[in-house]
DNA sequence: GACCCGTGGAG
DNA sequence: TCTCCAAGGGT
């Protein structure tokens, strides 16, 4: 089944790895050479799934407030999510606050230095145990990413999916094979920091010390490697949120649920499977005791605004309400504008408000 | 093992 | 516009 083509690891490629480390890597970021186990971890949380570029500005307003655990800790779950917010991915927020506070008080902050302590941390899958245990107590444990995917299944020509369990154990495998268990830190950064300046998914061959013998160079199969096999089917979901205004204020909530957004704030909001007219909506909304028929006025009604998450994609409709009397949901939270800037909100809705502050709508 | 979870940049 | 996918992990 698996073709493992050019096989032998080849005993040089640590080393050719690490001298292109030495001499032609310029790659820099906040968190290179980072020895504080806290600081890699929030990195590495962080990227996770996450392009370095988009995460650098977050990382450092992390470290800016929380310059340790303990202060990370300490801190409300208000402010972590809106320091998070726009990042994506939410669980992993959700999850560094929850290892934050158990390091802080079962082991008064003090980071674990062992890769199985560190695996059990929430959040912390073999990846990122790999990554901190490597880069803050040099242990030899190979990182698996996309990169290492990519360079180990073009040098070496591997076509198991990458996706699969098999390819994920054969990957890791042979990652471990290929570490350079006395400068673990040091090839797991080169090898990262390889897929991602030369052998990206467009990658530089001509810029490339193993051009000689890559397998998918010499064998034309650059755009062949390496293989995924699973697609994703997209839903899509139609999301009618009511800026219900009393008194120069606007109710919100919490997203709860277990679905995309929880534990992030939205107004309330009415969904369909499709599309849906005003009066459907509105006749929706009444029936929750949102507000009574007769007794409230329509502002607006926004164009719809996009927005594609990896599995769904969500259109969402802005309608704008002023309500005699204030209704009362125990859920609900009223906020003046800027109110709104303390709470975590989803893109899509951040979008409508930034176009609404724009046409002074508020 | 299959499916789910965000956002944005590149080509 | 559309597809791919990026320092993955949880359920």
């Amino acid at each position: 089944m698996a073709k493992k083509g050019n096989e032998a690891p080849g005993k040089g490629f640590s080393e050719q790895l690490l001298r292109w480390d030495r001499e032609q890597n310029r790659r820099q970021m906040p968190w290179k050479g980072e020895k504080d186990p806290y600081k890699i971890w929030l990195s590495e949380i962080i990227l996770q799934q996450t392009r370095v570029e988009h995460g650098v500005s977050y990382y450092n307003e992390f470290v800016r407030n929380f310059p340790d655990i303990k202060k990370l800790a300490n801190a409300s779950e208000e402010k972590i999510f809106k320091l998070w917010e726009g990042l994506g991915y939410y669980s992993r927020c959700r999850n560094l606050i929850a290892t934050a506070r158990s390091i802080a008080l079962e082991r008064n902050g003090v980071f674990p230095k062992t890769y199985e302590e560190i695996v059990t941390l929430k959040g912390v899958g073999p990846y990122t145990a790999a990554a901190i245990s490597s880069f803050a107590f040099n242990l030899p444990y190979a990182v698996v990413d996309g990169n290492v995917f990519r360079v180990l299944a073009r040098i070496f020509g591997i076509d198991t999916p990458t996706d699969s369990t098999e390819g994920k154990k054969y990957f890791a495998q042979l990652a471990n094979e290929l570490i350079d268990k006395k400068k673990a830190g040091a090839y797991n950064q080169a090898i990262m920091d390889f897929g991602a300046m030369i052998c990206k998914p467009v990658p530089h061959c001509d810029q490339c010390v193993f051009n000689k013998s890559c397998y998918a160079l010499l064998n034309k199969k650059i755009n062949e490697l390496p293989v995924k096999e699973k697609k994703i089917s997209i839903k899509k979901r139609w999301f009618y949120y009511l800026l219900i205004e009393h008194n120069n204020q606007l109710a919100i909530r919490q997203r709860t649920a277990k679905d995309i957004w929880q534990q992030l704030y939205e107004f309330p909001m009415i969904e369909n499977t499709q599309d849906l007219e005003q009066d459907g909506i509105l006749a929706r909304a009444e029936k929750q005791n949102w507000f009574i028929r007769g007794k409230y006025e329509v502002v607006t009604q926004s164009p719809v605004y996009k927005q594609q998450l990896s599995h769904q994609l969500i259109a969402g409709k802005f309608i704008h309400i002023r309500v005699k009397n204030k209704p009362a949901q125990a859920d609900w939270q009223w906020v003046n504008e800027t109110g709104l800037g303390k709470f975590a909100f989803p893109r899509v809705i951040n979008q409508f408000l930034q176009k609404a502050r724009e046409q002074s709508l508020f």
